[in-house]
DNA sequence: CGCGCATCTGGACACTGCCAACATGCGCGA
DNA sequence: TCGCGCATGTTGGCAGTGTCCAGATGCGCG
């Protein structure tokens, strides 16, 4: 440390010639998180390699996130908004066509997020990081909403069915969405195979299979 | 340690009043991590934990396991193998049902057992230890029998689809129950939405949801 | 100006996975 | 039958981790 004058100019600008206080160390800490998770699965990642990509002491994250698990929360429903985006974008995209081809756009969003951030959809699955049926899951509005969608989406495919089931159609096509996801991620079926699936599933058009309008979500 | 005749008689069988080679050590130490696993989920397993349950030294699980993921890797190949016993329970039991209740029996008992199974479920399905396109997985030759269950099902089901469709058909059979079973893990739907879910999807008359000719798996 | 408190720091502890070196005793060949 | 090799077990050690504690820093408000 103490060299003479100062403190010793390493390379770049290092931690100690930087202000004391770091101004938004939150969304630095979360973005180097995401770069982790992106890198290895969240299951390696390590709070103090994070503070170390934000070039901040081992200890500063407890400040904003009383221990690993809440970072990982906060990641996972900031994921579950970056898929949440995604399907909204969909379906404004296809707010005035056919119900069937709305059903496979979103559900095509659905499985292309996965696709496209394998570890944050496995984050933001994990029930010992976010279960929903924890009281204090700020997953939750973010769930009810994508609830929200598949209940609009069903009574459109099917505006006569009485409410069971379109509660049971409901679920059956959320978890066959969700399932081919699953499948993807982990590496069971190829991406290729989703579009014929869907197909088979919803009987309609599904659009092509790359999603170029709507590109990866950003950090942020 | 040394206090006088032999060594200190601590409360019931200590370790240093066995036999210095435990025999079946490798079943012991699977044993072990099963309850772990069962108890707390894979991710906070311990190789020291496990070696303390087993009565062993810290060390004594490398000899049968080279490291902390080929322990977790057998694991899941184990219960892979539980899941695919279950599955083929199902088969058996309604080889001479008609085709869609056969397929309904065998979805509910896909589902059952990770419903009965959360934590093996999850493990198993963790492509970070078992990653099917890993050339070394000992997980392939099951999947391999749980694909072919599958291939069988769809053909008896629609038995004059031609071969793409088929194929589509199945990974999107495959793809519904497996999401319907880590909805059920995730806690995102109850297990009893299920049975009606599977009706919806398959038209046949599920099984009762609860399963109780197949007893949950023993460890070994 | 000065005080409080959120923020950030280094130090410490218990725990972990894994490596290296040594101990034990079963099984097999001479 | 002996004794030697090697799988199986042991203790010890190292680096890395999550979390707690006590102190340093500096912004904002009286």
């Amino acid at each position: 440390m103490r060299d003479g004058h100062r403190t010793a100019r390493i390379l770049l600008v290092s931690r100690s010639e930087r202000a004391y206080h770091h101004g938004d160390l939150a969304a630095a800490l979360e973005a180097a998180a995401f770069e982790l998770v992106d890198e290895a699965g969240h299951s390696s990642l390590s709070l103090r390699e994070v503070a170390r990509r934000a070039d901040v002491s081992h200890n500063a994250p407890y400040h904003h996130y009383g221990d690993r698990a809440s970072l990982l929360a906060r990641l996972g429903a900031l994921s579950m908004g970056g898929l949440l985006d995604r399907l909204e974008a969909a379906q404004r995209r296809t707010a005035d066509r056919p119900p069937t081809e709305r059903a496979s756009a979103i559900a095509a969003a659905y499985i292309g997020f996965a696709a496209d951030n394998h570890a944050r959809f496995r984050l933001m699955n994990d029930p010992e990081i976010c279960d929903p049926r924890h009281p204090s899951a700020s997953m939750a509005p973010l769930l009810e909403r994508v609830h929200g969608m598949l209940a609009e989406l069903v009574d459109d495919l099917d505006p006569q069915a009485e409410p069971a089931g379109r509660a049971a159609l409901r679920t059956a096509i959320w978890g066959a969405v969700h399932g081919l996801a699953e499948l993807v991620v982990t590496g069971q079926i190829d991406r290729a195979e989703v579009a014929p699936a869907l197909d088979a599933l919803l009987g309609g058009h599904a659009p092509r299979p790359a999603d170029p309008s709507t590109p990866p979500p950003s950090t942020a």
